[in-house]
RNA sequence: GCUAAAUUAGCUCAGUGGUAGAGCAACUGAUUCGUAAUCAGUAGGUCGGGGGUUCAAAUCCCCCAUUUAGCUCCA
């Protein structure tokens, strides 16, 4: 008997059978055994002692592939598991996966992890990876399982094992006295992990449930060499500089005030400027692309609320109500009920729809006080929001408009990376499934029709509607959602919203609930993470900083001032008695897009020195020159 | 809200029971200089807030607030 493998590449190759699938990668190359970390046997995922006993496709997959990472992860959180328990063997493990970035393992032990434990695990860790354990795969019924693990008093093994179906195959995986329950797969022995970091610990409710025990966590990364870990830790540092905090307190954009309250932003002038070109932007977009914008005020009366279902489901993020005059006032934490409000105030016919009503509206919630988070999570934030009112018959175009919108105004602020979602209807859900099929339907056809990749979030949608977010990824690889465009069939039943129809009867419209930048603040947030401070041209609170070398060239500074100024520039002069350099540095240090460095040469033949941030010197150049260079970047 | 850590001058940080410190920034003066820091001086703090222990608390203990990293939840 011999058996065909069938490699990526379409060659093949014959073995006796049974071959084990790592001497597969070994004939291939000995540098691919060595960085193979994981075999791919007919598109199913394998331990590389796998023995292949029928003809198989087979490809191996390296720290390079998001599966090699995966289990290579993986597997360092079961050593350091090992670790913990033979340092700590109270401790009861939970479960450890790999994230994104790294691994994590969770264990049950009263006390948290102190950095002086980290480094006592890591190091028992370097010792098990010297002895190079072979993780060993054990396929068992469920019921030797629960007895494996009741010996040992594992009881979050046992809590998992029993929601598993009686008849399956369980397999548990062992480097060492350590054992896992486990589905695999793993790396071959511990010897493969070479270079690894414990990174920080924290709390995590087991089971991600705020009402079960919280356990202790420990994060942690890997990498096959220590380059790639000194890389990754780099990161982090170059991360930290990036973090839109840091850059709001040295570029003096914003501040969040312990007097003024957690979460509540003040804008200072320079952030101000900045949002307030974002918002400029956002109005004349939204005008070009048939929005009507309203203004709504910031509290409204309990009945609203009541109509609009907020109070029923949505009080505990709201404040609290202020009486007025013997009336119940809430501020808002949505604008939704104000718009439909609006469209409610005339009778509308299918003649005036689509009407789409946009308000940069400001909203306050209350968050629980461990989510705030920089501008990213705030109590009080400016939506971009919109609702869309249209016929079924309009629905098509509307969603496929409305994502092009989207994408458009993210790919102008420099966004090019995004993570879409479709979220589809949840267990609880309100409105006519056939209403949903359709919404849906039409949210998905447009994803398609425009070829954007996204991801199906089966049964996430709000009760209310189906939905699509598009979310953006900060300095550290964190998704924040900014885009979200929601289908609503909850609120025009609730404000009892009709259009009259061609039929002269009176018709439920569709209304859409969208955000693109989703919150001013967030995306200011991520806006700066993702420029690392240096915002395209358009954005700069200040475009130009003028330098003169001494003070004979602070007139000529003055009225290269007025020059720019007269073309709608924001430019600024330097006149303080500092030298050349210093001026250089600090303009430089606010991220200042182009400096224009006057001397005695450039007043004297009407020249500029004109300087990049981020590139440098750029030469002299005449004054129509510079303003052509810079013409050409905005 | 939960777990953990932190909070000292505008900013970044030192200071482990005995008179509150540095660098940068600010202010004043001198310097007028060619591509990322000129020199000198001055001023600036209820050590997050409150309570306690102590002869004595930035320092030890308790409560509260805020921040940070996660968890849960969300734009």
């Amino acid at each position: 008997m011999s058996v065909m493998i069938t490699l990526p590449d379409g060659s093949q190759r014959q073995y006796p059978a049974p071959v084990r699938a790592d001497q597969v990668a070994q004939d291939i190359s000995p540098r691919l055994a060595e960085a193979s970390i994981i075999a791919e046997i007919d598109g199913v995922l394998k331990d590389l002692d796998q023995l292949i006993e029928h003809d198989a496709a087979v490809r191996f997959h390296t720290f390079d592939s998001d599966a090699g990472k995966d289990v290579y992860w993986h597997s360092t959180a079961h050593l350091m598991a090992q670790a913990v328990k033979q340092l700590f063997p109270q401790v009861r493990i939970a479960i450890g996966p790999a994230i994104e970035n790294g691994f994590y393992y969770d264990f049950d032990r009263d006390e948290s992890f102190i950095d002086e434990e980290l480094v006592l695990i890591e190091n028992r860790m370097k010792e098990l990876t010297a002895s190079a354990l072979p993780y060993q795969r054990k396929e068992l019924s469920k019921a030797e399982a629960v007895q494996k693990f009741s010996a040992m008093d594992e009881t979050y093994k046992i809590e998992i094992l029993s929601e598993i179906p009686d008849g399956d195959t369980i397999s548990t995986y062992q480097q060492g006295d350590f054992i896992d329950l486990c589905r695999g797969p793993h790396i071959l022995d511990t010897s493969k992990i070479k270079a690894f970091k414990l990174l920080k610990t924290s709390g995590a409710y087991w089971r991600g449930d705020e009402k079960n025990k919280m356990l202790k966590r420990i994060y942690g990364i890997s990498f096959p060499n220590n380059k790639l870990l000194n890389e990754y830790l780099r990161f982090l540092e170059e991360a930290k500089l990036r973090d839109h905090r840091k850059l709001g307190k040295d570029l003096d954009l914003f501040s969040i005030n312990d007097e003024v309250g957690p979460g509540l932003v003040l804008w200072h002038p320079n952030g101000a400027m900045i949002r307030h070109l974002i918002e400029q932007y956002w109005k004349d977009e939204h005008i070009r692309h048939g929005y009507k914008l309203v203004y709504t005020p910031h509290i409204g009366r309990a009945q609203l609320w009541q109509t609009s279902g907020h109070l029923g489901y949505y009080k505990e993020s709201m404040y609290a109500a202020m009486e007025v005059e013997g009336q119940d006032y809430y501020i808002k934490p949505m604008n939704c009920p104000f718009h439909l409000s609006v469209y409610k105030s005339n009778l509308h016919s299918y003649r005036d729809l689509p009407l789409r009503l946009g308000e940069l509206g400001t909203v306050y919630r209350y968050e629980r006080s461990g989510v705030l988070h920089g501008l990213m999570r705030v109590r009080g934030f400016t939506q971009d929001d919109a609702h869309i009112i249209c016929t079924p018959e309009q629905l098509d175009d509307e969603v496929n408009d409305l994502i092009i919108f989207a994408f458009e105004m993210l790919r102008h602020f420099g966004f090019d990376k995004f993570l879409v979602y479709l979220s589809t209807m949840p267990d609880a859900a309100v409105g006519d499934p056939r209403d949903w099929e359709t919404a849906t339907e039409s949210l998905r056809h447009a994803l398609e029709k425009l070829g954007i990749e996204y991801e199906v979030d089966k049964g996430g949608g709000a009760f209310y509607g189906p939905k699509i977010d598009i979310k953006i990824k900060d300095a550290l690889n964190r998704a924040w959602q900014c885009t979200t465009i929601q289908f609503d069939f909850n609120l025009p039943e609730r404000f009892d919203m009709t259009y009259i129809g061609a039929d002269n009867a009176q018709h439920r419209p569709f209304v859409i609930h969208r955000a693109i930048l989703g919150s001013v603040e967030r995306f200011f947030g991520t806006l700066l993470e993702f420029h690392a401070g240096n915002l395209p041209l358009w954005l700069c609170p200040v475009q130009l900083m003028i330098l003169p070398i001494t003070d004979s060239q602070i007139d000529y500074a003055k009225d290269l001032q007025k020059q720019f100024l007269a073309r709608g520039w924001r430019a600024e002069c330097d006149l303080r008695g500092e030298k050349i350099g210093y001026k250089i540095r600090e303009a430089e240090l606010k991220k200042i897009p182009y400096m224009c460095i006057v001397g005695k040469n450039e007043a004297e033949s009407g020249n500029v020195t004109l300087r990049r941030h981020t590139r440098g010197d750029l030469g002299v150049m005449s004054i129509a020159q510079a303003m052509e260079m810079i013409q050409a970047e905005l």
